[in-house]
DNA sequence: CGGCCTTTTGACCCCGTTCAAACGTAGTGG
DNA sequence: CCACTACGTTTGAACGGGGTCAAAAGGCCG
């Protein structure tokens, strides 16, 4: 039936050339999935947390990137036949996929949008913005505050700035008053200025 | 049953906003889907060619954005209820729709590494490489040239530059003999060189 | 206590932006 | 056929955000 399986961080979860039997749901951790580049350079492009698909693309074709563990991660395996069996019995399961689907695309998109942006310090507020939404979610948010166990250099990736550039960035959040990171917890303190400072519209966050 | 429908250049086809009962597919021109901002500035984040669905989105939750004209275009209209009826009597087609779904994420995917990479010249190279193998599929290319109808403006909104950076990025190209750019006529000159120099991989561009 | 990984800070520089103006080129109407 | 207008392309000059390189200063763990 369904089973778990636990990596530690920097482990690959699912890589978009094997054609694996399984489909895998988020446990426990963060994960990102990324796009490397032949001079090092990476991109991230989605951050994978409780209750995400690592691998939607199984059931279809099309994929890109690897996706690895951010921290020590659970991830709930599933059958891929088994599921696609039920999809052929509910069309409604079939239905509920293509929204996964498409929500993951708006988040994309708005993450396009924000990359394509100049101001930086827009990008990342964003960015902070829809952690806290998504978390929350999951219950993994404390009013304003949330636990973001990632180093500078993942926010950086998935920002598309210099680890160097991101901290400076912070730094000026934090003088602005807007939020605090320490250990690896953030606290949002000023939230709607946050908002709208990145435009935020949590419209495109998948609903409960 | 089916109709078509004409839309002139600037013309909104679909708005993520309403919850029309259609669904759309592209018959001639081009469209693009984009998010704009406060500040006046837009973001592209997809191109619509002849046989693209405009509005996947129709099919379940998500969407930002809104897709427009960008040349005379014309789109097939087709019934969402049918389509969802026939989705739950054929479970290939909802398989379909999430392999459609699917590909549209994986351009988004590298779209959104090509836009965090840093130069804007691979970034356009890759543009037109992906542009090139999308248009073969539907044969409106001619060996190693095909029609390009988009202002520079939207080529610039499409890789987040200024479209005074554009066209500096195209003069060199042109300097470099990688491509002409004539009279909305694009000629790639040196294929395999542009293929390098962007790290074009077709692998995630829609098969047949 | 000694490494190793992160975060922070400083200095320098370049890519890409912005503002502006000139230069096509196509379309419209006299 | 020639203005006149509107839009797109091209070019110049100046500025600045963000990158890169390099080194110091914290944590965290064996």
């Amino acid at each position: 039936m369904t089973s778990t399986r636990s990596y530690s961080r920097g482990e690959t979860i699912f890589d978009s050339d094997e054609d694996s039997p399984e489909l895998h749901i988020m446990s426990e951790g963060w994960a990102a999935r990324s796009v490397s580049f032949k001079d090092g350079s990476r991109q991230i492009t989605d951050f994978l947390i409780v209750g995400d698909l690592c691998d939607l693309s199984a059931l279809g074709k099309g994929s890109v990137g690897r996706v690895a563990a951010l921290t020590p991660a659970v991830v709930t395996v599933l059958n891929r036949q088994a599921v696609t069996a039920a999809m052929a019995s509910h069309p409604n399961l079939a239905r509920a996929f293509i929204s996964i689907a498409l929500i993951e695309q708006a988040t994309l998109r708005v993450w396009l949008a924000y990359m394509g942006r100049h101001e930086k310090t827009t990008h990342l507020g964003h960015l902070f913005c829809e952690l806290h939404a998504r978390l929350r979610r999951v219950d993994l948010v404390g009013d304003h505050s949330f636990d973001l166990p990632l180093t500078h250099e993942v926010l950086a990736d998935a920002t598309g700035m210099s680890g160097v550039h991101l901290n400076r960035v912070l730094q000026q959040m934090r003088k602005d008053g807007l939020i605090t990171l320490h250990k690896h917890h953030l606290e949002i303190l000023q939230p709607q200025r946050l908002r709208e400072l990145a435009e935020f519209d949590p419209g495109y966050i998948r609903p409960l």
